[in-house]
DNA sequence: ATAAATGCAAAGCATTTGCAACCAT
DNA sequence: ATGGTTGCAAATGCTTTGCATTTAT
């Protein structure tokens, strides 16, 4: 595996960080892969998933997998939670509080050390809502 | 794909659905297969998914995705949330009260429709703490 | 009878990895 | 100089699928 003790700024590696933290879509490795290539022609997919495991490490991005078979990544690495979109896979951001005395709730119902939690919520987003009236007011 | 308009019974899934029923450690497509071959020894691990699938979409059973690589299935299809044992995998599920409440905050934020939400919690399991408490004494 | 379901093996596909070359420090 | 990083391509490993055959209804 990598190294922790030491680690270098690549060019890859910051642009990498760079895409994720100007981007509100939460990305799949490969779309990243095509932005960073903009910027370096030749990063391969193997960097663009090396990174992302180095810096989900770092704290520096979160990983989302919401059953889907792929990734999405995060550039916000502060805890918030998502809404993910059934019908068209969209995900976003929930600007809602987050609920930290649920975490010592489950310390104390499991006997537990609780360090992280997530919650996500799954529906129709407001564009879909809105193709599905329009379809049924045919 | 599967049909919808007629289910039949078979034995292996009857097998799977009891198998899941019958566990709490939301075990891997792999374990299950292992389980049900007990049963129906040469039941393919193919038909496994196949019927996994099928559950899941009938509301039987519950898919479970953590950023593993692998899926997990829970037998109990009633929302609940679970306990991420961040050291040994180990999932628990935990008896707290639904936060329905936090639907409704999410569709008036987003003027999305919420039809469901999952929360899960991280850190280290009972078993683990005494381990690393015990390794710690030295 | 007949369409759903199975077993088997091949295929898919996101992600990981080995290795020689490269480059940040 | 030197060891972390990269590009490339091959390998992994979970999951899905095509097809001929079996089986529940």
């Amino acid at each position: 595996m990598e190294n922790k003790g030491f680690i270098r700024k690549t060019k890859q590696r910051k642009a990498i960080l760079s895409v994720l933290r100007s981007t509100k879509i939460h990305p799949t490795a490969d779309w990243i892969y095509e932005e960073v290539r903009k910027e370096v022609p030749n990063v391969s997919l193997g960097t663009i998933y090396r990174n992302l495991k180095i810096l989900t490490e770092m704290g520096e991005v979160m990983e989302l997998s919401y059953g889907s078979t792929y990734s999405r990544f995060d550039g916000n690495p502060d805890n918030h939670y998502h809404f993910v979109c059934e019908e068209c896979g969209s995900i976003f951001d929930i600007d809602i509080d987050i609920a930290e005395k649920f975490e010592t709730k489950v310390e104390n119902k499991l006997g537990v050390k609780v360090t992280d939690h997530r919650m996500e919520f799954y529906g129709l987003c407001t564009e879909c809502l809105k193709s599905k009236q329009e379809s049924a007011a045919k």
